[in-house]
This record gives structure tokens, C-alpha cells and sequence, in this order.
DNA sequence: GGCCAGGTGTAAA
DNA sequence: TTTACACATGGC
């Protein structure tokens, strides 16, 4: 990967080296984070659909709408009119697009969807990524969060945190910033998870568009974070 | 009121 | 191969 070459106060080291210490001070931060804001792995197979470039709160609404029709499970909303689907995800956005892909989803998975995501990552990962609609994001989240595969999810809060801190991937594409975490970090479910989920929450709570560096747990090494 | 949110696929240039 | 656009609701 490119390096710059390290400037008189920049520590010499390298991306890799760069992304453990943030997932170091992350956990530092946070604690031991094991998240995706959703009650069951099937949830976050659902959430992870309805996410696509939308705000977890709406998400939400959607999600409360399919518990309360009770088709929080894969044989009934598989079996769904789709119209009908549409209505119940509706608060989430897009979701003309969003009901095509879902049925996409779980035709694919079939009834029996956590035996779909039984195999080695990389293949499990491919077929996912054959489905519709699904794209690096979408099924790096549901192998990590909902089956259990250390695969790291690559979002836009990871993009604009990396971004800022002065990493960069050798290709500025999803697979480009996923084989970067992925080289740097031991495979570990657990661990990238809690990496993952620290990531989202610095984003929220201090590497926001507008961003809050003064209290920011990353701003001593942060070359954007004024001194 | 306008901008944006834990993307993805398609169609122009 | 790169860039632009559609999809759409709800919060700030």
C-alpha cells in the first residue's frame, strides 16, 4: 500500500500498525462492545437490508412493524405478498427496492436461512453476493453480525473515521478498505465486531460530518483534530 | 426547508 | 472505466 512519507512530527509507522492502535483505543473508549441493535439474528438479517443508505431509527419503525404482524422469521415473510411487505417497510425508505431485495434475499436462504450461511466465509460471502441487491456491505453485516463469520464490515462511518485519521486503502473501493482491515487485524468474529461496533459509535457520538474532536478519544493522533 | 442517513444497481458520458 | 442518478422516509 502507499505510504507517505512520514512528516517531522508524524510518527513513522503504518496503516496496519494505525488500525490497531485505534481498535486498541476503541476498546479503551467503549469497552468490549458485541452489538447490532437488533433483538435476533434474523433481525439482523432483516435490518441489514433495510439500513441500505438509511438511518437506523427508520429501520426501526419497519422492523417494529413486522414483530407486531409477527413476521420476524424467515418461512413467513418469505410467504408475504410482496405489496403487503412493502406497507410494513415503509418507514425505512426506499422501499419499493427494499421489499424486491428482501424477497430476494429470502428466496435465496430459503426457510432454513442459518443453514444458507453455513460454509467457509469467502464462499458463503460469494453466493450472498449473487443475491440481488446484496451488496459488500450488506452481506459482510449479516456474516458478521447474524452468523457469526470474521468478516469485517466496511460502512461509511468507517470510510469518513479512516478518511480523517490519514488511512487509506491501496484501491478506494469496498473490497480496497475490507482487505485493509481484514490484513491488519487478526480474523476474529468477536474482535471485529467489537471494532466494527466502535467505529459506529465514535461516528455518532464524535467523528460526525460535523465533527466534535474536543473531546474526541482518537484526537492526539487524529491529523484532521485541531491541536 | 434542505440535507442527509451504517448502499446498490443501472445508465450515461 | 468513471460518474451520475434513482430509490424515499423521517430526523435534525
Amino acid at each position: 500500500m502507499m505510504m507517505a512519507p512520514p512528516g517531522p512530527t508524524q510518527a513513522v509507522t503504518t496503516d496496519a500498525a494505525l488500525i490497531r492502535e485505534v481498535g486498541l483505543r476503541l476498546a479503551a473508549h467503549y469497552g468490549d462492545l458485541h452489538w447490532w441493535p437488533a433483538e435476533s439474528p434474523f433481525e439482523v438479517v432483516v435490518g441489514a437490508v433495510l439500513t441500505q443508505n438509511t438511518a437506523w431509527t427508520n429501520v426501526e419503525r419497519a422492523i417494529a412493524n413486522l414483530r407486531t404482524a409477527g413476521l420476524l422469521n424467515a418461512p413467513r415473510l418469505r410467504r408475504t405478498p410482496h405489496e403487503e411487505l412493502e406497507g410494513y417497510i415503509r418507514p425505512s425508505g426506499t422501499y419499493r427496492v427494499k421489499a424486491r431485495r428482501l424477497a430476494a434475499l429470502l428466496e435465496w436462504l430459503g426457510d432454513d436461512w442459518q443453514a444458507a450461511l453455513v460454509g467457509p466465509t469467502e464462499d458463503v460471502r460469494r453466493a450472498l453476493l449473487r443475491v440481488p441487491g446484496i451488496g459488500g456491505e450488506t452481506a459482510d453485516a449479516i456474516l458478521l453480525y447474524s452468523a457469526g463469520h470474521p468478516t469485517f464490515v466496511i460502512d461509511a462511518y468507517t470510510r469518513r473515521i479512516m478518511t480523517r485519521l490519514g488511512v487509506h486503502p491501496a484501491v478506494d473501493s469496498y473490497d480496497g478498505w475490507r482487505c485493509l482491515f481484514m490484513t491488519a487485524l487478526p480474523a476474529n468474529t468477536a474482535g471485529f465486531n467489537a471494532y466494527h461496533a466502535g467505529l459506529v459509535q465514535l461516528g455518532k457520538d464524535y467523528c460526525r460530518p460535523n465533527p466534535r474532536c474536543e473531546a474526541c478519544p482518537l484526537r492526539t493522533f487524529c491529523p484532521t483534530a485541531p491541536t
